[in-house]
DNA sequence: CGGTTGTTTGACGCAGTTCAAGCGGAGTGG
DNA sequence: CCACTCCGCTTGAACTGCGTCAAACAACCG
């Protein structure tokens, strides 16, 4: 179970048995947070990194007047701030979603792995560049696509991440988020993001309930999304002349 | 003038005599793009990643029915596809914005560069946190400021960013964009971006004419935008027990 | 069983879109 | 040097997606 960081890690290159017993006692030491507590908050200047175990969590900005809004979504394995390893300064805050384990990996750690092993920079900035490649894509859902769109398409990516990590079955997914969360990941009011979910509803894309959505057919949400997985880069191994292609 | 993409990377941490030496002959080899040309497309598997030494860039995405979306602006300095490195498949495109000269540097020798000094990966990476920080930044443009908020602070950002690498003089600064380009970047129609830069103007925030724009009164510009520069995370030093804090 | 939190509904208004047409400046060819 | 064309900017009018306000309802929980 608390294998799922190094097997998410592994999708860039399988670690040796010597990089794996580095970083395995990295991830014992752990944190718990209530639902709805912050991890890490606008202004800090964590002296650790964090990488969420079980439960889950969100990044988000408050904007003064109150409007909120959710920058991404983050599932077990998923490193809740990496960046603050480089960036001294949150920008932005960490939230649990639901109640979470996450392991606390000071950044001297992070560190003194990286010099011991240094194919590990290559791997977890490997992470941080896909996490990038994630928040484009929510510009385009933002900037380009319609509310209803957006939300077709932020469920296709959440099955498909959790598909990653064993965490997806069958036609069900769980789905913690509140419709004002919902709104707050799409960018509408709760009110409309009320009527979008209810519209998916109605047109059989998808229902919500009880924290699961469940979804019966993939293909009609896929193309009313007009999603494409490429960006999650997910089984495209690296690239031929790149840092991590010998190991594949 | 072409020491710019190793000054943008000395925000981070002043490189030694022989980081400066290793670096220098990587930028030498150059390619030139014409305004409007793609540097690399949407799909494609790049063998090297290229930094931008002059011109402006930017990445956008296609979408099928002709929507596009505008997902950053890349200015002299910006390494133009550093994730590609790791990342096999372009999930977006980059293209000319103005003529650009770029440096080519095949991924190889950047595996090369770090090998032998591998403080590299470290400043790198940290540019690719920063470019998620930035992408962050625009999510929250998108999904949570009104239009006339986002182009107000696309301008501070972009004059923010301007005057680290120089290019900004005094109240005005370069804007090489069409409306339509301004609308695909703040995503709204070509028509409503009109409107938006009219309203500016005669609010006396900001004024658009031959390729410049022109903002007479700063701090009102930045509050109309609630503008933050905490993001950009200039000036601010690395973690205290980061990779970087030896050098600072 | 009352309080709290989340969902649902309706009415109304506004921000932004779409369509369609006209305008002006810069470059090009005769 | 003028005429033509293209591209970007501007404008108006009708339309629509989404926001806002306000209230009711449902579910959960102590």
């Amino acid at each position: 179970m608390d294998a799922l960081p190094i097997r998410k890690l592994e999708q860039a290159a399988p670690l040796t048995q010597d990089e794996r017993r580095a970083l395995i006692p990295l991830l014992q030491e752990e944190l718990s947070f209530k639902a709805r507590t912050d991890i890490a908050v606008e202004g800090d200047h964590p002296a650790f990194s964090t990488v969420l175990l079980e439960g889950w969590a969100w990044r988000y900005r408050m904007m003064a007047d109150g409007r909120r809004q959710i920058l991404s979504i983050q599932i077990p394995g998923d490193w809740t701030d990496l960046h603050s390893y480089f960036i001294r300064t949150m920008d932005h805050s960490v939230a649990a979603v639901t109640d979470c384990r996450v392991a606390k990996i000071p950044h001297g750690k992070i560190r003194d792995l990286i010099e011991q092993h240094p194919r590990f920079a290559q791997i977890l900035w490997r992470d941080t560049a896909l996490e990038a490649a994630m928040h484009r894509e929510w510009i385009v859902d933002l900037g380009a696509r319609r509310s209803e769109e957006r939300l077709a398409h932020f469920l296709c990516e959440l099955r498909v991440r959790l598909d990653g990590v064993g965490l997806a079955q069958g036609e069900g997914f769980p789905f913690p988020f509140t419709q004002e969360a919902v709104g707050d990941i799409i960018g509408v009011s709760t009110v409309h993001a009320n009527r979008v979910v209810q519209a998916m509803a109605e047109e059989g894309l998808a229902k919500f309930g009880r924290g699961v959505c469940t979804v019966t057919d993939w293909s009609k949400l896929r193309s009313a999304a007009g999603f494409d997985q490429t960006y999650l880069h997910i089984d495209e191994g690296p690239p031929v002349d790149g840092p991590l292609a010998g190991s594949s």
